[in-house]
DNA sequence: CTTGGCTGCCC
DNA sequence: ATTCTGC
DNA sequence: GCAGAATGGGCAGCCAAG
């Protein structure tokens, strides 16, 4: 199988609005690729080296777009093995030596074939035919029911190591998988809801949100392994955790969340945490604390498929109670408040609401998990705004905002945000922020301080970048205060205020024992 | 040896 | 991580 | 109801350049 062929079918499967149709296209084009070359064609149609990343961004891949045209044909095989190399090199001298292969390579490539593989390298493949698609149109081609072909994928954890088996084994791989301990797999997530008239009237289970690390973690005799959200092993940047755990009783898979405390046992900002935990090389800290609130496997059981209640009761018989994450289970409204009220005073995210009898849908976003945050509402200003692109060509759809100053004759910038406006809205803001225009930027413009919006945050981070000092996290528009000019809006004295208010409840909490 | 750009990965 | 949109 | 696209702040680590 040549490059050009997937680069073509990319580009028909571009055009194409129709499942049905793209799935068709993609079965009968599968039907020719050989079995060596299944994984990695699929790998080129939904942008994911099968060797993971190898360091190469747009900035550094962009010199080899400009290179003179050529049409020699490059077998896939071929670009299966320069991943592999490229996933190799390290240490001095690497970009150099990365590049110099994908020079060599992409001589021999047309313009459609390069602009392909660099986007792929940088994981922007975009044809509308991802994992969701190429899943339906496997399971068409070796006549696999889709739901199995999703458990397999999900017990795997890794979508392109199951492509590998199937097309090599074909149906006898399917037979054959099975979930097996410290192979990781993607968490259950929560949807968002923000009231609690969203949620559903039955007796629910109600938990912390803590603003913490999602770790899972995997133990068998006296192995330990911790995996993070996107599955990386980060056993070595937890060795605390992990050698508590290899001394405790069982064999076990447990999903949860960890954080750092400081000496009088409260809970460290995420950011200071980070800053701890991401070393590769640090001293030991006493402080690092875990909670769980699944269990997914024990003494050879998978338990994915039992309710969430029966979890629970196992994941309390099988760690130190105060390892728990805080939880009650109750279908009282008021309750539920209250323990919301509790969760956000002790200087938590907000709580995680979750069905007593929904299994562990593993990887996917469904309702049986709602989470409830906590946000502020703040007016600011818009002081540039960049210009979108793809679906977002043509609107102006990332703003720049500002906060006033102290002597409330400029302004001070506190981060961007893209969300919470609607196509229409773009549309809108686009034309009147053109009206506001200062400067022409390659990037965008930038505009006079005059249009004021309401932003939700959730949090208010000290920034080592943004000339304020501060940077709002999770920001969204939530609308745009057509009523107010730029004068009534909040001031970098408000916005440390809240600062201080917010670590001043991280220092009230203190549910440990 | 220091700085800064880039990447990957946390949220 | 959040948000909106198209299917 | 879900997947996909567009894009946020900030950290450590790695490498290139000065």
């Amino acid at each position: 199988m040549k490059l050009k062929e997937v680069v073509l079918l990319a580009e028909r499967l571009k055009g194409i609005s129709s499942i049905n149709e793209k799935v068709s296209l993609l079965s009968s084009f599968l039907k020719r690729v050989d079995k060596e070359e299944g994984k990695v064609v699929v790998a080129l149609l939904i942008g994911e080296n099968p060797y993971g990343k190898v360091g190469l961004g747009y900035q550094s891949l962009k010199n080899l777009l400009v290179l003179k045209e050529s049409n020699e044909s490059v077998e896939v095989s071929e670009i299966d093995k320069i991943l592999k190399e490229l996933k190799k090199i390290k240490g001095s001298d690497s970009l150099y030596r990365k590049l110099n292969i994908l020079y060599y390579l992409f001589r021999k490539l047309d313009d459609k074939e390069r602009e392909y593989l660099v986007n792929f390298l940088i994981g922007e493949i975009k044809i509308g035919a991802n994992k969701g698609i190429i899943k339906k149109a496997i399971a068409k081609t070796f006549q696999i029911s889709e739901d199995i072909l999703d458990e397999i994928i999900l017990k795997k954890g890794d979508f392109l190591q199951v492509i590998e088996g199937i097309f090599k084994e074909g149906k006898n791989y399917i037979e054959k998988t099975d979930f097996e301990i410290f192979q990781p797999f993607s968490p259950m997530l929560a949807n968002i809801i923000y009231s609690l008239d969203e949620l559903p009237k039955e007796k629910l289970a109600c938990e912390y949100k803590i603003d913490g690390i999602r770790i899972f973690l995997h133990k068998k005799d006296k192995e330990v392994k911790i995996f993070s959200r996107h599955l990386k092993d980060i056993t070595n940047n937890l060795f605390e955790i992990a050698e508590y755990f290899s001394e405790i009783n069982g064999d076990f898979v447990l999903d949860g969340e960890v954080v750092l405390l400081d000496k009088e046992n409260k809970i460290l900002p995420f950011q200071d945490m980070m800053k701890i935990i991401s070393r590769k090389e640090r001293e030991r800290f006493e402080n690092i604390r875990p909670f769980f609130f699944d269990i997914l496997y024990k003494n050879g059981e998978k338990l994915f498929g039992i309710p969430n209640k029966e979890r629970w009761q196992i994941l309390s018989k099988t760690i130190p109670n105060n390892l728990l994450i805080e939880r009650i289970e109750t279908d009282d409204k008021d309750k539920i408040k209250r323990f919301y009220e509790e969760s956000i005073k002790r200087g938590n995210e907000g709580i995680m609401i979750k069905k007593l009898d929904s299994p562990y849908f593993i990887g996917s976003r469904k309702k049986y998990w709602l989470k409830l945050k906590n946000f502020y509402p703040l007016d600011l200003v818009i002081l540039e705004a960049e210009w979108g692109h793809g679906r977002r060509k043509g609107w102006l759809s990332n703003f720049l905002l500002g906060c006033l100053n102290r002597e409330r004759n400029g302004f001070l910038p506190l981060g961007k945000t893209f969300k919470g406006l609607s196509d229409k809205e773009f549309t809108e803001i686009t034309k009147i922020l053109l009206t506001k225009k200062i400067e022409d930027k390659e990037w965008g413009i930038i505009v006079r301080p005059e249009i004021v919006v309401e932003v939700f945050f959730s949090e208010i981070e000290k920034s080592p970048f943004y000339e304020s000092g501060y940077a709002l996290r999770f920001a969204r528009i939530n609308r745009i205060r057509y009523d107010k000019n730029p004068y009534e809006i909040a001031t970098i004295d408000e916005i440390i205020r809240i600062f201080e208010e917010e670590r001043k409840k991280k220092g009230e909490i203190d549910i440990f024992y």
